[in-house]
RNA sequence: GAUCGCGUAGCUCAGUCGGUAGAGCAUCCGCCUUUUAAGCGGUUGGUCCUGGGUUCGAUUCCCAGCGCGAUCACCA
């Protein structure tokens, strides 16, 4: 917000006390420990305002360039000619310090947070870290004035300096910046993590995303992969003709799916509000409109469990082709994660990480080498094309017998102690694909299953040879459900139809919370929706097999915490 | 919501078959102009998650609670 105000503006009272300095802290009985490296912290900040005259918290600093730029511009020839005119100079010493010829070497601008601090009496290394690496900063008694120096002495893990200097190197070959000058631009006062265990405490790193971020680079790789992710994504979306738009996060009929929503209350409005399970209802109203391709990316919200794979608030990305159907829609999914598997294999090279696993540690033969990247245990290989099953034919290979014989299907679903009494056929099939045969999918294979029952797809145009199947597929990829795509129904009378069914099965309180009939969509549908394909891919999953990371949590910055009191 | 596991110094972790606890790093003091998890000498630091029970005595055993994790359930 005040980030772009160049002024400097002295902090009003830059001695008084801030007002909770806690001064009770040491007749605390005994101070606590937290508190005692807090309070040496504290003592520091004191002493950099009254007796070096810093101000400990800076301000605007123009021409910071990254670290890793830093370090690129290191050179070696102008390093060596450095070290010979330096060299000279000592040999000739007592000669005139003349021959002020033009340091060779480049000198640059950093900043960053201090992760490693070494003191050797008159000569201080200081590592500083940001988002783009590690550079270590060297600090010679004799090369920066007074007041730098005692700072670099009394730097703490945790504080951020902006140092300038030649680039140069250490003796031990390590490039760095030969310091001279060197300011404090914000004093750490929080006791910071091990400096070589990082900090693993899950917990901590989850309330304290933004310590995790420093003590645990890979954090903020992980982040800058999935932000790549997601422009490529938007780019290849915006490529093929799609509109990117925003629809209601805030709806009065919580829609589009059968997950249990977020209330909320308008009060000028006086009226009970949904945070939007999905956003399908509104994006087809868009196809009615005459948009005839758009896709939005953004959060939907399920009040549901937590767990490795599913964060209350998650990131969708649906879209919609008229005049499409859930193949062409295949079509866009097989292109679109081949082609961003391939980005983000560059990606992840370009950042560093070890090259991804070769297609060869698998199936050899098989594949036709399309990008291949690490989960977990997998090598998942997203050569085109990908894999293709029917929802039947992977139901009978699991349990032996077609899912279209429901009694031999309800026998089963006891004998696996699932609770069938109360469903209908088709949703017992569907529990007993679910329990055994998804488990049946390759896991280090993307892979659509085709042609799922109708009667658990609502929002979809029934096959029109086979109406018991739902023109659809589901995508699985590493165990995980990504994301579905449908030949959207655009029959008014048969939607209408499908959603008091669906309503029906669900008790009396839950409908009058928040299942009740969309009027305005099946309006919308009468006024007429063009047949059009429709997707949605979970974009959190899609970051954590793409950026190997075994949980959503990983992926997502700030996942929801039980507060603490 | 269920089951299992975990909770010890700022961080990462040992440990106590029941007798109120240790290490490394960090802190603080001293030494060192080329360190690489720097080194050397010294120093400080604990509601052993919380509450209750058993016991002469509980960080340890039991019960309950809180938080986190894993698995499951929920999530068409």
């Amino acid at each position: 917000m005040d980030a772009q105000q160049p002024t400097n503006i002295p902090s009003p009272t830059p001695h008084a006390a801030p007002g909770p300095e806690r001064p009770d802290a040491a007749s605390d009985e005994g101070a606590v420990p937290h508190d005692a490296l807090v309070a040496a912290r504290r003592e520091k900040l004191r002493r950099h305002r009254e007796e070096l005259g810093l101000e400990p918290y800076g301000v605007r600093v123009d021409g910071i360039e990254p670290l890793a730029g830093a370090r690129a511009r290191f050179d070696e020839s102008a390093h060596a000619q450095h070290e010979a005119a330096a060299a000279a100079a000592k040999a000739g010493a007592g000669a005139a310090p003349a021959a002020q010829t033009e340091d060779p070497r480049a000198r640059v601008r950093v900043a960053g947070r201090v992760v490693q601090h070494r003191d050797l009496g008159k000569l201080v290394f200081a590592w500083l870290r940001d988002h783009s690496g590690d550079l270590q900063v060297s600090i010679s008694r004799v090369a920066v004035d007074e007041s730098g120096f005692a700072l670099a002495k009394a730097l703490d893990y945790g504080d951020i300096v902006v140092a300038e200097g030649p680039i140069g190197r250490t003796q031990r070959g390590e490039v760095c910046v030969w310091a001279d000058r060197l300011e404090l631009h914000s004093k750490s006062l929080e006791p910071p993590p091990a400096k070589w265990h990082g900090l693993a405490d899950p917990e901590l790193r989850y309330r304290h995303r933004y310590v995790d971020l420093f003590a645990n680079p890979e954090v903020i790789r992980v982040a800058q992969l999935r932000s790549a992710m997601v422009s490529f994504i938007r780019r290849w979306m915006d490529g093929r003709g799609f509109l990117e738009v925003e629809t209601p996060m805030l709806q009065p009929i919580a829609g589009g799916a059968a997950a249990r929503p977020f209330v909320t209350h308008h009060n000028a409005l006086g009226i009970p509000l949904f945070m939007r399970v999905s956003p399908e209802l509104y994006l087809k109203r868009l196809l009615v409109g005459g948009l005839p391709r758009v896709y939005e990316i953004n959060r939907n919200f399920r009040n549901e469990g937590i767990d490795r794979s599913h964060n209350p608030e998650f990131t969708m990305m649906e879209a919609y082709e008229a005049f499409g159907d859930c193949f062409s829609m295949m079509e866009l999914t097989e292109s679109l994660l081949h082609d961003l598997a391939g980005f983000m294999a560059e990606e992840r090279a370009r950042q560093g990480f070890a090259p991804t696993a070769p297609a060869a540690a698998h199936a050899p033969g098989v594949r036709r080498g399309g990008p291949v990247l690490p989960f977990g245990e997998l090598a998942i290989d997203w050569s085109r094309p990908f894999e293709r099953v029917t929802y039947a034919d992977l139901f009978e290979r699991a349990l032996g017998f077609p899912m279209t014989d429901f009694a031999k299907a309800r026998a089963a679903a006891a004998a696996r102690r699932i609770e069938a009494a109360k469903l209908d056929d088709w949703f017992v099939v569907n529990e007993l694909f679910e329990s055994v045969a998804e488990p049946l999918i390759d896991r280090a294979r993307p892979t659509f299953v085709l042609e799922f029952p109708s009667a658990i797809s609502p929002l979809t145009r029934p096959n029109r040879r086979r109406p018991e199947i739902a023109d659809r597929w589901d995508l699985f990829v590493g165990g995980m459900e990504i994301g579905p795509a449908y030949s959207e129904l655009n029959d008014p009378d048969i939607q209408r139809a499908k959603f008091t069914e669906q309503l029906r099965g669900k008790d009396a309180e839950e409908e009058s919370t928040y299942r009740s009939l969309d009027e305005d969509f099946l309006h919308a549908l009468r006024v007429g929706m063009p047949p059009a394909g429709g997707l949605g891919l979970g974009i959190d999953r899609i970051a954590m097999l793409l950026t190997d990371s075994p949980s959503i949590r990983d992926v997502v910055l700030f996942p929801l915490m039980r507060p603490r009191g």
